[in-house]
DNA sequence: GGTTTTATTTTCATCGAGCAATCAAATCTA
DNA sequence: TAGATTTGATTGCTCGATGAAAATAAAACC
């Protein structure tokens, strides 16, 4: 509590910097309410780490002397949002400001024993990686299960088994050259969302996935929920059918075919449930998916009085015509029923979510404030057109 | 962001003082990691603001001289808590340190109309704080129904319908002499079982109001989550019966009575349910409460994470002692199930919980540090001998 | 009564912020 | 083209607040 106030100022210049992406130190001192004479002062020492540089001043059209601009240096590094599902995983390498600059889906070799998935990953992150010509700063990732924080173990990884228990993440920690993060992949998905998805606009929001498996995240105030054993969001374990049958075993794609096969309907896959003329028998077993949904939608609506609920995965293309009924159905069950929305980042919610959280990270670690996170990055778009983009570009893009 | 420093200190002395109460000057100092000077000059400071003062030596086994010990000024006031209930209003009024000092539990006037009720409100609040040679500072008041923050509007109060709306809270605050701060009995609840009950030490914690309806409250790092629209904790509404039939239907008094007469079983009372050799209709039906009960625990659990969840309301009691049974079936529902509790405050836990509310809203307002907060009050303690004792104290007690 | 120990206050050097003056670099105007 | 004007950035200066250390205070010990 001593002379932090100097360390105080840095922080708060670096944070109106990243919010204000570039600025001036006129802008600067204006934003964060601190007197241009310290801004010019902080900012001196700011670039003297090799943080913050001067780029090309606009071309003013006011009179009077032109305002300098200043940014992170572009050469500071990159981050890593990966994305490790059961059957396909998903990279995004994203630049320091926040643009994404390399995307990559790839086949997860499913197959492989922990030590070479390890080499595998680590390897696919390195590659794609060391194309730019910055620094691999940070890397999150998103796994198919449920993180515990104390000991940093992920349990509950039923598609990717060799994943489970805490020598996966060590051994990868011990692999990459940078901190890593790790998180549920549904979490990430969410913060993708919150960013530059759905979600934007709604800082209270959550996200239902509903694919092979069912998963689901919260966020509060921009922030998502994290709690200590990985269990926020596991509402598939709902016992909410007779003999306490879960509501997985109804809202996912593997609960829709067993559920055929009981009833002894040919299903080819759970998306001939919607489809537009259904049989009788198909349409019982949808309903009774319906309701299943119903259940997903309420709980997490009452979790977190989001303002927004973003439906990703397989599925939820499939049901997209039925939207505005759902979203009907669900005002039907709930007074101020949140609004239903389909992902906007398609299969990359994760990976780019992943991205952010690395970025805020890293933004974190350079001293920005903690109250700040939430809404970091800020002035960079991300759509599913740039991403696609994105994939086939070769990483030899020097950086800055 | 300019001179704030001495600010800074302040808040951080206080906060010391609040946290490890009471306290020598270098006491403050080493907690705080601020220089001893400074904490002369500040408590100087804040002797001067007639906030803190010192109090007597304690007889000292150590040679040297003798740390004077400082406290907040205990006569800075007083605060009220209170549980509007549907049928029984509870007031605990608290001593700014913590301390309850008087306990009132009076019938609802539920059939007045809303001037008289309130006038009736704010009339029991004065006359029961008027006693103490303190001034009321604050107000929290926990009420059977939503709170809507932006309008601070009341919704969704069935029991007690005058409530809802804008005008019952505006029109009270005009009827009283301090800040009123209004949330939902259950957030509540979990707020004083949180601080003095069953969850104590659990920052991760849920609350299970099993009554004549249906309430639940989450918490995370011992702050009770409160969604901008009140929506959160409402699992009454999920609806996991044939037909769409919602989960309060099953797990509340009123629900099983219902259910009861639907299924032409004559019951006095909910807790009927649960005599020790039911039946065998009776069986089914507290099968179904149940499987009910289930789902709601298992929602609450996978909402935030909790490591306890504490039951409580008139069933509670009524299910008790097939509580470790459920803490088994819930084991087997979830892995890594939280620790299932009986509430320790009875039916006080809404108003205690009320009183933590105020007494935080009262530091914040002094100055305390707001990520202190939910660690405040500190150093008493609250049980239900306690405020039994209480119950009968004519409050003429001169504070200090 | 002197010594030792511990708490608090005072003294003093230093640090860092803001104000205001100054410098810098534009556009505007005759 | 040379001021005048406008706006941004820097610098000199003062002042307030902190912390280290010295001084003082108040106890126990011997």
């Amino acid at each position: 509590m001593v002379q932090d106030t100097r360390e105080l100022n840095r922080s708060a210049v670096l944070t109106t910097l990243l919010l204000e992406r570039p600025a001036s130190r006129k802008k600067l001192a204006t934003a964060a309410g601190i007197s241009a004479a310290t801004v010019t002062r902080t900012v001196e020492q700011l670039i003297g780490e090799d943080l913050i540089t001067e780029t090309q001043e606009i071309v003013s059209e006011q009179r009077g002397r032109r305002a300098v601009q200043l940014d992170l240096r572009a050469d500071l590094g990159i981050v890593a949002g990966v994305d490790l599902g059961a059957s396909k995983t998903r990279i995004v390498i994203g630049h320091i400001h926040g643009t994404p600059l390399a995307v990559r889906e790839l086949a997860t070799p499913g197959t492989l024993d922990l030590p070479a998935l390890i080499d595998w990953l680590a390897g696919v992150i390195l590659d794609l990686s060391s194309g730019f010509a910055a620094p691999l700063r940070q890397v999150a990732l998103g796994v198919p299960g449920s993180l515990e924080i104390p000991e940093q173990r992920i349990s509950h990884a039923p598609n990717l088994p060799q994943i489970e228990g805490t020598e996966f993440l060590a051994a990868l920690r011990r692999s990459l050259p940078c901190p890593v993060v790790c998180d549920n992949d549904a979490n990430f998905a969410l913060l993708g969302e919150l960013h530059f998805g759905a979600a934007a606009h709604s800082p209270n929001a959550a996200l239902l996935s509903l694919g092979f498996g069912l998963g689901s995240a919260l966020a509060m105030d921009g922030r998502v929920l994290r709690g200590t054993r990985g269990l926020v969001g596991e509402f598939g374990q709902l016992p909410i059918g007779p003999m306490g049958a879960r509501l997985e075993h109804l809202v996912t794609g593997g609960g829709i075919l067993r559920q055929a096969e009981l009833a002894g309907i040919a299903l080819e896959s759970p998306a001939d449930l919607f489809v537009s003329d259904p049989a009788p028998r198909i349409a019982a077993l949808r309903q009774q998916f319906e309701q299943g949904l119903m259940v997903a939608l309420t709980a997490v609506s009452v979790s977190c009085d989001p303002d927004t609920v973003v439906l990703s995965g397989g599925l939820s293309r499939a049901l997209a015509p039925e939207l505005a009924r759902y979203q009907e159905l669900l005002g039907g069950h709930l007074r101020l029923a949140p609004r239903l929305e389909l992902a906007t980042l398609d299969d990359f919610s994760g990976a780019v979510g992943a991205m952010v959280s690395a970025l805020q990270h890293c933004y974190r670690d350079l001293g920005a404030l903690p109250e700040a996170l939430p809404r970091l990055p800020r002035g960079v778009h991300v759509d599913r057109a740039r991403l696609a983009a994105l994939k086939s570009v070769e990483p030899v893009v020097p950086v800055g």
